[in-house]
DNA sequence: GGCGATTATGTTAGCGCTGTCATTGGATGG
DNA sequence: CCATCCAATGACAGCGCTAACATAATCGCC
């Protein structure tokens, strides 16, 4: 009784509802719920009341547009079924945490096409930050990000030139240091299982990386699988399977990634092939499966978290895009482990 | 040149931008953007080039205040670390595609007061309809979600009464039939280990109803082992290593779920217990790790993709709450492997 | 060949909030 | 005792878009 406008209910209590319980303007309500300009202790006591009362929530919506600001991160990830990425959100939502930002997630199933119309999709609410894994775009994808002037965290990888800001690690130089470190462990017979270099092109720099160390030792690489689809454990499984029947005397398998060199463990636990003493094994990420492994697997670990955590931090630390894009270098190590 | 008030740029093309430039009315190309109305095909090709010179991008917040709609759907998950959760959302993108909305996504980090501050954050985003996994609430956050008039679903369990709409399966009943099966093959020495079950109170629903069915057959759990923290691999080995030096002769350890069952099979594998023939092990997933082992998981498949999807097709579906709150069962079935 | 139906476009009035600039009523101080 | 300042509050316009209602222009059809 008394509502001017609204009949049938349902659409929501506005701050005017709000501000008229409490006898106060709107503009005093709004600013008591975002602690803005100073306030008199006993409005503000009567208003959180009224709040209460009516179940007030803001709409942003309307914030937003009001303020030009929606306080939102936007991120896309190529997967949230290859664990690394939600690690990266971990890492994320940590450096977001207590900032009043939120992030929403996008996921663009390794595919530049749909990453260029979640982007399209994502900047449409006005975040204040983007963060995308990867270097790589469709040309309109980018133009649209440069355009934007948004700020942007091209995270992952950092063998290219980012549009603002990267962060990650060199995975060419991670394959590079693998090669050097199994060569230098006296290993000599390579072998490569690898996944679909289409959807992960990292795990592409990765192997180049290593070619490259193998070459430079005048050491060939004697066999390559590679299954066409993503990384999984049963892939890894089926593909050392494989190589070995083409190649019997391999002394070192290096993988894509931990998934593929977890399902290779598996394999020879299977076969009883003993991992290290009969064939070398080597993935890279540093996943918890991995190490957990009755012999824990000999790896690369990629700091996910820290990358998640430094892009948020760098970006809105800065809110204004750099003159030269920046590049930081989380690094790597390799996990000695137990299977090379 | 030209441009009336703004004068440093950088905030954004608008409609009228582009409404300008195309000779038109903003209400016109609002209507071709959204495919809405009748439009002349001269006109629509004239706005789409203008559109793209301009490189406009709409404003959500704008849009979705004027329309009272954002085509936004609110997601809360506890955790994305834990596989099971990714697949959901991979059932709800898939639901989703092409509907021209898009998923919000939080992590609510197994914590119902963090749950309670999602809720709130994402109801102010006026979203179509929420998804949040599990039934339990805090009760500000359920009156919340009821206040709010969106359609909720509540995922993963349907062991209690939800709010509108509830998709899932009745791990209490998965827990007995676990029971029953183990017993049905001849297993009477039972342990347990589990992992916390504050942050994840649907395993010790399982636990529940794992021991309901024991009782029932007059069989007692002789050991129980939990992991003070949240299930992982590693916790798995651990404390199938641990019950066993506690009780010896056990012949089956039903395990929380299948994260901490791999670890014991890890640990067997390391320990030279033969899985089956020396102790037979039993999860709760199946996941694609305890299938790819050597020796695949005995476990109980839910039907995680499926839940998302169901659960967003039955949202979108109708708009309006039912009179009655409605549950769907989407089964689970018990995978028979080779550990048990 | 006039009347309603149909197609294509425009006009107007907000959606619910916040930035900006008043306004009010003491407290302060010389 | 009046100018000055500050704390506390309010009025008002407008963020960028779209629903709802006009308004033209075209088209059949008896």
């Amino acid at each position: 009784m008394g509502a001017k406008r609204l009949s049938g209910r349902q659409r929501g209590v506005t701050l005017a509802d709000v501000a008229l319980l409490a006898q106060v303007s709107e503009i005093t309500v709004s600013r008591i719920l975002r602690n803005h300009g100073p306030i008199g202790a006993d409005t503000r006591e009567r208003v959180m009341a009224a709040v209460r009362e009516t179940g007030y929530v803001p709409n942003r919506l309307a914030g937003g547009l009001a303020s030009s600001g929606s306080k939102l991160v936007g991120v896309i990830v190529p997967s949230l079924t290859n664990i690394v990425f939600p690690e990266v959100l971990g890492g994320i939502r940590s450096a977001l945490q207590g900032t009043g930002f939120q992030a929403v997630i996008a996921v663009s199933d390794y595919d530049l096409a749909t990453e260029q119309e979640l982007i399209a999709s994502l900047l449409a609410w006005k975040p204040e930050a983007m963060v995308i894994a990867g270097l790589d775009h469709t040309d309109i994808a980018r133009a649209m990000l440069v355009g934007s002037g948004v700020r942007i965290a091209e995270v992952m990888e950092i063998d290219s030139q980012p549009i603002d800001l990267a962060v990650g690690l060199s995975h060419r130089q991670a394959g590079f240091d693998t090669g050097q470190y199994l060569l230098g462990r006296g290993y000599r017979r390579f072998g490569y299982v690898g996944h679909d270099w289409t959807s992960d092109h990292r795990a592409k720099l990765r192997y180049d990386g290593l070619v490259a160390a193998l070459a430079e030792a005048k050491v060939e690489l004697l066999e390559t699988c590679r299954f066409d689809g993503p990384s999984s454990i049963g892939a890894g499984r089926g593909m050392l399977a494989q190589i070995l029947t083409q190649k019997r005397d391999l002394d070192v398998v290096v993988f894509s990634n931990d998934d593929m060199a977890t399902g290779g463990v598996f394999h020879c636990l299977g076969a009883g092939i003993r991992p290290k003493q009969d064939l070398a094994l080597f993935g890279f990420n540093g996943l918890d499966v991995g190490q957990a492994l009755p012999t824990p697997l000999s790896t690369v670990r990629s700091n996910r978290f820290l990358i998640g955590k430094t892009a948020i931090e760098k970006l809105l630390g800065q809110r204004q895009r750099p003159e030269m894009p920046e590049i930081i270098d989380t690094g790597y190590e390799i996990i000695a482990g137990a299977t090379a």
